[in-house]
DNA sequence: ACCGCCGGGTGCC
DNA sequence: ACCGCCGGGTGCC
């Protein structure tokens, strides 16, 4: 059946994600430089009515910017551009004449459009409004952009002064009112941010969730629990008399913005956010234990005279609180739509009450397949037995609403979202859930319009985004992430453009202090540094091993060789089109730093046939390592089944997916799903299929000198049995044939050793985990794991020594190394040893990382121009000194 | 909606 | 009259 084949479904998306995927997530697209707004400059504005106000609710007054959005599906006109204010309420259309010239050009991506409506009451036309549209295009387009429009019978005005952008307009405006300047106004939500940033510790009810939270997590709890109920408005409103004004678009109005129920919930990998997030849900048991909890929280709510009487009553039932606290406002408020009637006058029992009659709070959780199980494991070992009622959905569309409502929880996983979709019968689409989390979003790749698109869509009263390594290489970016938080108005891209991305590409300081309001009132993210949970210190030290005489004669030919062929792909401006062989040299230079029995015995060149492409496929065995660091231990999804891959396949370009389906996408479009770069059948490469252990461990037996990485290590490790025996250590590697490698020096050294790798099955995962926590002299002291084999949640606490025989590119995924030991049961302070080559590629990837991680501190979660996962031409430059 | 546009009714001076 | 002109109905995309 077609809705059941993920290509079919990527393929009928695909139209959606071309006009809606951003142009600056095409990293590899160098060959045809993608628009970036950092690139596109203001041509003019042309001037265009709003039309068919009539019909539609969103208001508008002033001067105002509006959200300009493409609506292709539009039954009328397939060139239809609506328009919308501040609150994404729906003010009309673009008229149709205007829209026929504009619309082509933005599918095209050709040009950027912002509106402003510079003064919607002086018309006072109940059928239209003028509006300004300005047009930004990259300098190579303008004059065609000029001449299609001029052409089209439009007078694109364009003022010489007119040099600044929409955003920047409004703030000159607003100095000009003799306004606050947004500087200022940023400085109040500043202070604002710092003063609710007091966190005050929540109890969960213990009704439901019977293990004691640490105190982080009661805090956790407790902002969590504040920013679903607190009626404080979002960032950037303020209030005047009685009315509210966005200080960035200027739009007035006297209805209250609604608040943003919600936002992100980053703490570090190993504090409990799975248990914080139950603790959450289980309030939704019981509404007077939070109304009790909340009270003694002493929330800072604005008092309504507009009381929920079912919820004094409740309270007066029961007793135990008879002061109208400010949640009953609340209360009221969330759930006025659906439980009005139903509550008044019933006289249950206060949780029984509660359940039946809020029985419809049901949490949405959409998560990766390989943490459906931790969900699991954490409700058994946190909550009392059937108090939280559990259905798990893998698409079983038989499923109505009524019946799924019946639970406290639903658990899915993203693909199984994403695959339903398109299927209209989907109870998914249709049931207003309580409230959706999505966890590890950062796992969702942006190239999953159908992903995005699935849990945007979907319908909620609160919604959470849930991650412990925080959009640092921005996959599921900063856009997407408001588009589900529906955070009007930077939901609308138009307006996310000109009010953040713009500034921000054009290093306007206005664009980062407005992101960073942004997230800061938005998300919770403790870090384990700050001593949360009494976890004790982790020390990280960086040993650089000189190279021996032999490795550093191999190392030096082989990168002044490898510098040469970068420099003629470089010079041929083909560096990407060959991306999938540049890492496979990149790769080469690793290993050699590492152990030169990674590489070929008779490794003599890195080039013996001068021809890459050929070396690539005819060197399985490359293939296969390249693949494994493509992955670099992080869950890697075929992204157009977003399922584990089988059969993996390598583009030149570097991407990966399933056999199967980039053969069928293929078919259909010879473009790369992933940077739409021309893809043919030859430019595919496979990758072996994994060899079983056995198959490794002969090639260890040949090998008898030791390289200078792991006699660095063995004196680590002997250095440490010296002071104590009974120290437990973890060596983690990417390159699983190198963790073989060690198994016979460090048994030779008297080690007691295991070994966990991506080979072994859960059940044996789980042993080889069990085994290692036995103490004593009897114990192993030292594990052997590659990172992707200790899945999420996998606790290494047994040893206190963590050995990384090598660098990452992506440093979180050192980070969530480190995690598998410095993590809640830790008694012992942690020692992290990260081995690196000294005057190698290592070194410099090193480099490279630090640079990085800067770029995600700028802006917590602020991503940069590109997505950093991939390796771009500085990034090589960097790599190779060039 | 104080417009434009459409289409039916109508038709010398 | 295969026109012009009149005036009512009507109205985003």
């Amino acid at each position: 059946m077609e809705d059941e084949d993920p290509v079919s479904l990527f393929l009928s998306l695909d139209n959606w994600q071309e006009s809606h995927a951003d142009p600056d997530e095409l990293s590899l697209a160098q060959d045809s430089p993608p628009q970036s707004p950092a690139e596109t400059y203001l041509l003019g504005f042309v001037i265009a009515n709003i039309v068919g106000i009539q019909y539609y609710s969103g208001t508008i007054s002033g001067r105002e910017m509006v959200g300009l959005v493409r609506e292709p599906l539009n039954p009328h006109d397939s060139n239809a551009i609506k328009v919308l204010n501040t609150r994404t309420v729906q003010v009309g259309h673009i008229e149709r004449p205007v829209a026929a010239v504009l619309a082509p050009l933005i599918d095209a991506h050709t040009i950027l459009v912002e509106g402003i409506v510079p003064n919607a009451r002086a018309t006072g036309n109940r059928y239209k409004i003028p509006c300004q549209i300005h047009v930004f295009s990259r300098i190579e387009a303008s004059e065609a952009v000029k001449s299609a429009i001029s052409g089209a019978g439009l007078d694109l005005i364009s003022d010489s002064d007119v040099s600044f952008t929409l955003s920047e307009a409004m703030v000159v405006k607003e100095q000009r009112k003799g306004d606050k300047s947004v500087d200022e106004i940023f400085k109040l939500v500043d202070e604002n941010v710092s003063k609710k940033g007091a966190l005050e510790p929540l109890e969960p009810p213990k009704d439901v969730i019977k293990s004691e939270l640490f105190v982080h997590q009661k805090e956790g709890l407790g902002w969590l629990v504040h920013r679903e109920n607190s009626d404080e408005l979002p960032p950037f409103w303020e209030e005047k008399d009685g009315s509210y004004v966005n200080v960035l678009t200027n739009y007035h109005t006297d209805v209250r913005p609604e608040p943003l129920r919600g936002g992100v919930f980053a703490d570090d990998m190993g504090l409990g956010k799975t248990l914080t997030l139950l603790s959450l849900i289980a309030f939704d048991k019981c509404g007077s234990a939070l109304a009790s909890a909340m009270h003694s929280a002493s929330l800072d709510v604005e008092k309504s005279d507009e009381m929920g009487e079912e919820e004094s009553g409740k309270k007066g039932k029961k007793g135990r609180t008879s002061k109208k606290g400010p949640l009953s406002r609340k209360k009221r408020k969330i759930g006025d739509v659906r439980f009005d009637g139903n509550v008044k006058g019933k006289s249950l029992s206060l949780c029984e009450k509660s359940f039946s009659d809020f029985g419809s709070k049901t949490t949405l959780i959409v998560c990766p397949p390989s943490v459906f199980s931790t969900w699991i494991t954490q409700l058994e070992e946190h909550t009392w037995p059937r108090k939280l009622k559990v259905y798990m959905y893998y698409g079983n569309r038989t499923n109505d609403v009524g019946e799924l409502k019946k639970y406290d929880i639903v658990l899915t996983t993203y693909s199984t979202l994403a695959t339903e979709y398109r299927c209209s019968e989907s109870p998914m689409k249709k049931i207003e859930w309580w409230r959706v989390i999505l966890d590890e979003a950062h796992l969702i790749k942006n190239v999953n319009a159908q992903q995005s698109r699935a849990v945007t869509d979907l319908i909620a009263q609160r919604r959470w985004v849930v991650t412990g390594t925080p959009i640092q290489n921005g996959s599921f970016d900063l856009f997407s992430l408001m588009a589900f938080l529906r955070f009007a108005p930077f939901s609308v891209k138009s307006h996310w453009q000109s009010l953040v991305q713009r500034p921000l590409a054009l290093g306007n300081q206005k664009g980062l202090s407005r992101l960073q309001v942004l997230m800061a009132t938005i998300s919770l993210r403790r870090t384990k540094e700050k001593g949360l949970i009494g976890l004790p210190p982790k020390v990280i030290e960086t040993c650089y091993v000189e190279l021996s005489r032999e490795e550093r004669e191999l190392y030096d030919k082989m990168e002044g060789e490898a510098k040469s062929v970068f420099r003629c792909y470089i010079d041929a401006g083909n560096m990407m089109r060959n991306y999938s062989a540049v890492l496979s040299i990149l790769l080469r230079l690793r290993q050699i730093c590492i152990d030169l029995a990674l590489c070929p015995s008779d490794l003599k060149s890195l080039l013996p046939s001068h021809n890459i492409e050929a070396d690539v496929t005819n060197n399985p065995e490359l293939l296969k390592k390249m693949v494994e660091v493509l992955r670099d231990g992080e869950d890697f999804d075929c992204p157009i089944c977003i399922s584990p891959p089988t059969n993996i396949i390598i583009t030149r370009c570097a991407h990966l997916f399933c056999q199967a389906c980039i053969l069928k996408t293929l078919h259909h479009k010879p473009r790369c799903p992933l940077c739409r770069g021309p893809l043919t059948q030859s430019d595919l490469f496979s990758a072996p299929p994994e060899a079983s252990d056995t198959d490794d461990t002969g090639v260890s037996s040949s090998k008898t000198t030791t390289s200078s990485k792991v006699s660095a290590l063995l004196k680590f490790l002997m250095e440490s049995r010296n002071q104590n025996p009974a120290t437990k250590s973890v060596v983690f590697s990417q390159f699983r044939k190198m963790l073989i490698f060690l198994e016979k020096p460090l048994k030779d050294a008297g080690f007691k050793i295991l070994r966990l790798d991506g080979s072994m099955n859960a059940k044996r995962r789980t042993q080889v985990i069990e085994e290692f926590g036995v103490p004593g002299h009897d114990g192993p002291t030292v594990l052997l794991a590659s990172l992707k084999a200790s899945g999420t949640g996998i606790n290494l606490t047994a040893a206190s020594r963590v050995y990384l025989l090598e660098p990452w590119w992506n440093p979180a995924v050192e980070d969530q190394a480190m995690d598998r030991v410095h993590r809640i049961g830790q008694k012992e302070n942690v020692k992290i040893v990260r081995l690196i080559a000294r005057n190698s590629i290592e070194e410099r990837i090193v480099e490279l990382q630090e640079r990085k991680k800067q770029l995600a501190r700028e802006a917590f979660g602020g991503r940069g121009p590109k997505d950093r996962r991939e390796i771009g031409l500085d990034d090589l430059r960097t790599l190779m000194s060039m």
